[in-house]
DNA sequence: TATGAATGAGGATTCATTCAT
DNA sequence: GATGAATGAATCCTCATTCAT
């Protein structure tokens, strides 16, 4: 009766290397690079020798793909199914998938992704096509599909599509960045609260920086909130 | 008095060898990043062999923070001098830093150090210190005190200053970063316009996104050119 | 009663498993050669895991011994049985050994250890004794035999036994060889028909051997076939 | 005055390097196998570093196909020369061929290459075309041109070109064969003198290849000579 | 018995750095 | 000063063998 014990143990290991190894690689991908990050060490981290590593995983560099598909693809489609069923105003929902991106994607380890690709995707030609496919465009989708919807609905002003996603999401990455390079060695540069740059972002893309019309002198510092400019 | 001749022509091109050297290493290093740039290579550009480039430079590390100190230091304070005797409305200064930002730093070789200080400032650590001081500090001066202008003189809204100065200079650094990664694999990823993005994130920041006001159907003092409108 | 059945079922199967594996193990070594196969194929083509080979074979040299065994001691015992009954002339004796050794040994899988035991024997040298003593020397005794039996009998020249045997048996030996190296790479190098060369070879060699000259003018009882004259 | 000197002893040694390497090779190569040899132990045989082989060859293949350029090609080239510019009866030249081939090369340890092509090209496909390009067709050439001289000469019968070639030269090959495989596992399996082999072999060709049987009676065991039977 | 997950020694290749010339 | 031949530590990946289940 108590044989099947051991056989559950070995079974909820060998269910559990993949994703402790993803874990592993993942760290180690973001602090060294994926170059420098030496596959003996993603092992070790994982608890595991080298050659597991390899059991489940053909080479590193499909190591590395399935670190991507692991923490980004399905996030991405998370925010586009949100996007898909907001019924607020699309200021809201902008917000709302700014915010949600930076807890879910910015803050966490798989914001150091961004890095790597920065970093080394000129050295690795086939890892370009694979992100491009698997990350940029799709992300890309969401963002400017979000822009079109504000403008279809009269919420927006007609802005050049694609240069405009560039400009809100470029901030945001730029954090990560930074939080994964400079901000990672010690407390030197100018510190960032993501939070309230995120705000600042979206009331400076929103409401622009002139100080001119009587409008915007009332509205509150954080002007946006669920309830608040429906539809603008 | 004959032996003058070569004894000149080599003393020329002995003092030049560390500038050629420094060329080069910014290239490769550019191109490949610190790590993957092989010493020989960078050697071999420059035209020498592999044991003069150790001559001039005691390691590739010693090397690489030449090219940075070579090639980021003197342009900060070339734009903080244009910004000092400048006497236009704020924001034609803010579009004048921008455009001159990418014209003499983003779109040269030069803005290629960026992303080798994302990609591997964390495996060089008394790196980030130099470039902190040198690059990041006075950079952030230069634009936030724009801002400051701005807010001083009535033309700007009170924004948080640090905050929307990151948000005013990412969108410039994500694209050199672009530049040297994604962008340099074919013709994947969605292409971007410099001039044109610069343009937009302006017009962004200075008009904000809302559809509203009566204000906006008024042509604005430097209304969205027309291939800015266009896209959609 | 029931349980006899898969009982019985699997005791064939436990029986048959040796076999299955030394099969399997004959087919990759020969395609492969002993040191490039690897041990997870042999027993993936045996239908049964990597560990089940070691269940049965405690090495992969111990594996390879017992393959050498299985398939080549019993063969020459049957030739020399052959031999020993046969009532015609030596000339029809030597035809007929050579066409055996084709079919039974040269053209089967069988025939590929020739190439392992070239290719590696100076890697396990303990397996050249094994192979001296169970294939060369009774295979050199029969050919040999055959040669003195015509000698004995007036129907060959005296040649010297030793190098005429060798004479005799290596272009098949070698058309072996090449079946299982160069002419298993595509059609290249010159493609060889065994039989006609086996008739080229026997046709050659008795032209020399024969004791009658004259006879030679006389069309011979097995005279070169049609394909053979064609050539030139 | 002295300065030349070690200029000298450094770029003596500099050109000797290639040399000393393909020499430790091909030794190495001969006794362990192409797969099995160690480029470590390559290097260290010729009495340098692991680096310093990757500085004259770019990998352990391409050092492997030097090998045989400077080994075999030459010495085909060679025999073909002789073949072109011989004058006397194609019998003699026969002889002299495979007496050549066995000085030069069968017992030299280039013969060696013919086994590790024996036993590894099935594993290595691009070798397969490189050696049947560089040896196996330009052999087949110089021996099969040898024997269509005979025959237009009316010194040899209509024999199979093809298939005849392959049974003069399958012998000599497997002796070479033999004595780098079971051969050099002690003094075991029956040993060959290879020049009375070598004899014995063309005798018995020859005595089935000769236009005219009668003379066959005549002539002593070893009948060729240089100044005998010029035109056979 | 049978399995297959785990191991880790082993081997080809790269490249920063040294140093004799 | 220059050179570039030589070095050897470092790193990815393979595979025979073991052993817990």
């Amino acid at each position: 009766m108590l044989s099947s014990q051991p056989t559950v143990t070995r079974q909820r290991r060998k269910e559990a290397r993949p994703q402790e190894l993803l874990n592993a690689a993942l760290d180690l991908f973001v602090e060294k690079g994926f170059s420098a990050a030496r596959s003996d060490e993603v092992a070790a981290r994982a608890g595991v020798s080298k050659g597991t590593l390899y059991l489940y995983f053909p080479s590193k560099e499909e190591l590395f793909k399935a670190v991507v598909r692991n923490n980004l693809s399905a996030l991405i489609a998370q925010g586009q199914a949100i996007a898909d069923q907001f019924e607020g105003s699309s200021a809201e929902l902008l917000r709302l998938l700014l915010h949600a991106w930076w807890q879910r994607v910015g803050d966490t380890p798989a914001g150091g992704i961004f890095k790597i690709i920065i970093a080394e995707v000129r050295n690795f030609p086939e890892l370009a096509q694979f992100y491009t496919d698997e990350v940029v465009i799709p992300a890309h989708r969401l963002l400017s599909g979000t822009l079109q919807r504000g403008i279809d609905r009269g919420e927006f002003r007609r802005v050049p599509l694609h240069d405009a996603t560039h400009v809100l999401i470029t901030p945001l990455l730029f954090m990560t960045l930074h939080k994964h390079s400079i901000g990672a060695c010690s407390a030197m540069a100018p510190h960032i609260d993501p939070v309230r740059l995120i705000d600042t972002q979206i009331d400076l893309v929103l409401h622009g920086l002139r100080a001119q019309p009587a409008e915007l002198a009332k509205p509150a510092k954080r002007p946006l909130s669920a309830t608040t400019r429906r539809t603008a």
